[in-house]
DNA sequence: GCCAACGTTGGC
DNA sequence: GCCAACGTTGGC
């Protein structure tokens, strides 16, 4: 018997790495790599299958939550750390017990009208969102249900 | 481009 | 173990 799903939101710079890009890729489908923090790196590996995630373009205009993603592969290495040309590459991490971990998420869907921050932080019931904290910077962060259901109804406006 | 908030590093 | 310096994140 499978936990019921969990709810998690993870950020890209649409410039590095869009829904579009996702869209695009094969099997719409792609590892979440480079993660370097170990708070994110851990709700990454508390990640499973079948996990549902809002997708966040920050740096954007609008920073916009854009649609949402399933786990499809659970945490494994991530071989950038070990990949000298990379831009994410870590000396520290050694590969016979590596440091970071990445995931692999598939398309759900992508939002008709993504949801602007400003419209977040005006919704009633989202005031505790990781997202919406002050100085918050984790890339990767769960979301609770109830947060969850509020932000997916804003999306269908 | 600015800068506040945050995480990490390293001297002591 | 403290904390200043530094690099990064991300909204504005």
């Amino acid at each position: 018997m499978s936990r019921a799903p969990q709810y998690w939101l993870m950020k890209s710079e649409p410039s590095a790495f869009s829904i579009d890009d996702l869209q695009c890729a094969p099997a719409r489908t792609t590892c979440w790599d480079g993660v370097r923090n170990y708070q994110a790196r851990n709700y990454m590996r508390a990640m499973r299958r079948g996990d549902q995630v809002l997708l966040h373009h920050s740096h954007a205009d609008p920073p916009a939550v854009v649609g949402v993603a399933e786990v499809v592969r659970e945490a494994y290495p991530d071989p950038t750390a070990f990949d000298r040309k990379d831009k994410h590459f870590d000396p520290k991490s050694n590969p016979a017990k590596p440091t970071w971990d990445m995931v692999e998420i598939r398309l759900v869907r992508k939002f008709a009208h993504p949801i602007p921050l400003d419209l977040l932080k005006r919704a009633p019931g989202l005031t505790r969102m990781e997202l919406l904290r002050r100085g918050s910077r984790l890339s990767v962060q769960p979301v609770r249900p109830d947060e969850w259901k509020i932000v997916l109804k804003l999306a269908q406006k």
